[in-house]
DNA sequence: CGCCCCGTTGACTCTCGTCAACAGACGTGG
DNA sequence: CCACGTCTGTTGACGAGAGTCAACGGGGCG
């Protein structure tokens, strides 16, 4: 932080020398030409805004990766989602954040003011409902993650992270994590230590093979295997 | 289910005998006259609607209660919500449900049709952006219980559960739960012995009282210290 | 070069799950 | 009206899976 210049001072910077991009490239909002974001970076391990906050604005990942969070007194923490290149992020019920962003590693986004989004809405029934499918499509994710925190094993619960993280960067079945064992543990309701070693269990029955920590390689059928269901 | 009329012969049956009664009690789609609902009843226990079925048709509780819930091969069940009166739900990404709604005691429901919802959103973005803060609050109740679920001990998510649904029945501190300990379990993520034993251990705590295995009174202050954060 | 952070592994602990028995409420039918 | 079976909830004994505590290795960065 110190003198790095925040978000809020954004609008102000918004000159025409700043170049902007629209929003759009996921087809989202194609009718809303004037809804353009500023380019914004943060550091890794850098907060992107914090709970409690004024939702001023929303972003869009176009480079790097970034977390959700909530957190207990106790330091307990829950990962609610990795927001990934391409991904929408940061809109909120009420007008405040009720969870904590932080980057995982140092990452591009696109920021875009909340109220304009949603004077967008309002105005167009088209946005609004683009809006209302993206927060279904949220609604269904988190449901799906609630199963495997409530009810599934550690090693399903690694396995299907796993699968996920696939999907999620083009289903080749090698990708690098750009998450620590801290962030999938807490993602997954589980230690590092748990994690570790179902990792090192995975790799074992050839469902994985690990280069460094982050690189991984799926046995993809042995993977869905465990995960079964 | 045999030979109980189901939705779907609803459309049909819906002449102008048919009483009606209108959406907008809790104030949503105020600008949609048009828009009303076909009542319905549900025995104990019975299936609203499936996993994998076409989502027809969207739900308001009017008396009674509903669960929701994603269930895996082995049995291994999660409830991913409660609809109490005045609730509404059924809304789905893509057109098909993607998890099973049942009555937990006989319930009295207004059916909508999905489609004529949905057309209402297209044509006014006031509708639709009643729909997106609909989602958008579920999505925080869900990640809410995602931390819950994650992160929380047996006595803190009890606790938890009690105070959401001394909330959702208006606060006072005393109510009679509408489910059973297995709906308890499946909802929290554990067991129905742990949940019957950690009721047990509230109750010597003086955290809260029973009357019978349903009836509720609760010490809100020592339940809130469970919880704590 | 040395420090620090991340990840891995081992030993031990503990919370919660499993298995089992039982009590009370309820509904059914003889 | 009571006997019976069933279902829900409670409690106890025991066990397993994940958490805790600790040590250590390796890589990256100052």
């Amino acid at each position: 932080m110190g003198t790095k210049p925040t978000p809020r001072s954004i609008p102000v910077a918004l000159g025409s020398r700043t170049p902007r991009r629209s929003i759009h490239e996921c087809g989202l909002f194609a009718d809303c030409p004037d809804l353009v974001g500023t380019p914004f970076s943060y550091a890794r391990e850098e907060e992107v805004y914090g709970e409690g906050e004024d939702a001023e604005f929303v972003y869009r990942v176009v480079e790097g990766a970034v977390r959700s969070h909530k957190i207990l007194s106790d330091g307990r923490r829950q990962i609610t989602g990795f927001h990934l290149a391409g991904n929408l992020f940061g809109f909120e019920q009420g007008d405040t954040h009720w969870h904590t962003a932080e980057a995982l590693s140092d990452t591009r986004v696109l920021i875009f003011q909340r109220r304009q989004i949603e004077r967008a809405a309002t105005r167009s029934a088209e946005v609004a409902c683009q809006l209302w499918g993206m927060a279904t499509t949220s609604l269904r994710d988190a449901q799906d993650l609630m199963l495997l925190l409530g009810r599934r094993s550690a090693q399903e619960r690694v396995a299907a992270f796993l699968i996920e993280v696939d999907g999620r960067f083009g289903g080749t079945g090698a990708f690098a994590l750009p998450m620590t064992r801290r962030d999938i543990a807490d993602y997954l309701g589980l230690t590092i230590e748990t994690v570790s070693r179902t990792f090192s269990q995975l790799e074992e029955n050839g469902a994985l093979r690990r280069s460094g920590s982050r690189q991984i390689t799926l046995h993809r059928g042995r993977l869905r295997h465990v995960v079964e269901n």
